[in-house]
DNA sequence: AATGAATGAGACTTCATTCAT
DNA sequence: AATGAATGAAGTCTCATTCAT
């Protein structure tokens, strides 16, 4: 069998490579001519691993890192900001490695199904988790309808900081912190009043 | 006196035709020439008024409805989350007009400055005018902290309503409305604890 | 209106070039650029007038000459041999401008569905004008049978001598006298033992 | 004793391969890698047997079935007309078996000297074969000319129908036995007449 | 003012062929 | 003997832009 010339990780480097420049200039205007001079491959090898210059796409979006956090490792009981602090922190970790390719999918959605797929379930997923942190920190007597409305909102906070923070500077650096407390003040307010 | 062939509506005719296309396609993946044919006039015709294809993405960031809405049009004193329902409403009806140029203008901010600084532009005025909403509809004894966290809070989920929610849809129909109560809400608990 | 910087002879050009090369090299070995390079013209003036390539070749089939001759033109009453003999020779006069075509015809019919039908017709007419020749020569007494046989016969030879002769060389240079004579006779002798 | 993976059958298919796609869509137009998926063999082993992609046409050249037939087995004496159909028959039985085959080489003939080469040599083989047989046949009496003239009628007949016949549909299925009566009743016709 | 003609840079892709193992 | 990996040359086509009128 022979062996790769680039010790396997040609692809990758590949990969490494599109997702820059691809979050950079956008899809259509990355000509994978570039792409290859970035990852120092020859031409040839890009389209000898991805066919279609779409595929690079594809493949980096099958890439992406799951961002699931265990709810049990961030909750504080009965400290509900705090617990939502853990959460973004977390989250913020994770992410921020990847903080172009969340970019990259939110400019690509319209036109590339496999993408739009992606940032859809994506997001999905940060709403259920921030639902089920704000329900095991443990503020009783909440209406769900709250819960819901405290999620959706966090959820676009925390989506849009790693993805579109490029273009919108709004609130400054602590935002985030701003707002999360907000909410978690919001919740817990109301809950007793119930 | 000598009437152009157009009767001047042939400029309008092609950014109308740019911006269906550039935010069905994206900017890059359209030519001019099906713009020119959409629009129903030569292809010449559109360098000739646009000298470059980015002049286009300029001009149509121009041609951008103001989006103000005057405070005192839709506070209700004393009723905060009726006077941010009514000032989403009315947003709501102004920018739907526009709403796949606003959808384009995230696209492109990327690599058109005009269009990234015409999209930050637009959203601290969201931002302030939410703000000055709220401040106006007389609940009184707000940390501005608190005020800043939910007006960024709202202005998020309203752009994000008109120019993403064609990717996301997380929330059903009513998700917007759910939130508005919500913050107003919040916004009214803290309030009395002052 | 702009005038063609090639005074008009720029597409001519263009096409004679592609008929050249397609039949020496055959269609799929024929790079545009080499087409232009023989037109000498630019490149992209090619694919200017010619959106795809095959467009070129079907181009070429719209521009094959008519080759339909008058069957009074010819006929020699009562002299058949003669008759056919002149008509050959007219067919030849005009195919061979064209024989580079006729050749390519055949070579491109299988993939190219306007080449292949172009040829049939053509085929058809041949066989067509043969025939009526034969009838006007006035041998009378003749099964029809023999009639289609005789004209089968003689346009295969026709049409063989001119689009494939290069590759298979039979009888010499005056087989196809030889034969047309052979088929006269052959008729006439038919024709008395009715 | 180490056998081949492929029990030596590898070139066969690949070369059956070949001929198929080769007939089909022309030399060009193949890629070795079509044919090693049609072989299911991989595309390395086309090119360890057959360095350059023309070898294949040259080895499909050389695996040509032999067309000759012995004259003995076909001649009925004194009866040409169905002398000439026995042979015919038994050509067709052979051919059939490499129709696309021999489609394949009057395409190919042009760009490549071995294909037009052994195109040639069959012709004359043929050529020479009906002649052998109408002398045969015992028609006594009768002229070089004309036996020349009739071979080389019907040998492009022949050959017509087996590589041409795709294209040009012109007298319907039953032509080529009214022809081959045609010129066997015209011999005749002469020789009674010499 | 308006436009058809023309251009050339460059994009994606295909593919025969070579190579290391 | 056999093969997956790798390469680079070349091909078709698109397109913004310029130009002449």
């Amino acid at each position: 069998m022979a062996r790769s010339k680039y010790d396997s990780s040609a692809r990758e480097r590949i990969l490494a490579a599109a997702e820059e420049l691809f979050a950079q200039h956008g899809f259509d205007a990355t000509p994978t001519s570039r792409i290859a001079a970035l990852a120092e491959v020859p031409k040839g090898l890009v389209h000898y691993y991805f066919k279609r210059k779409a595929d690079l796409l594809t493949a980096l979006v099958e890439r992406l890192p799951d961002e699931r956090v265990e709810p049990a490792r961030v909750v504080v009981p009965g400290d509900l900001a705090e617990s939502l602090r853990r959460l973004v922190s977390e989250l913020d970790r994770r992410l921020s490695a990847s903080r172009m390719l969340s970019h990259l999918l939110w400019r690509e959605a319209d036109t590339h199904d496999a993408v739009r797929d992606a940032l859809q379930d994506r997001f999905q997923v940060l709403v259920r988790q921030v639902r089920a942190v704000i329900l095991a920190a443990g503020v009783g007597g909440l209406a769900m309808a709250d819960v819901d409305s405290a999620a959706g909102l966090l959820a676009l906070a925390v989506s849009y900081r790693h993805s579109m923070a490029r273009h919108v500077e709004v609130n400054g650096a602590d935002a985030m912190d701003r707002e999360l407390t907000f909410i978690a003040d919001a919740l817990k307010s109301r809950s007793r009043h119930e």
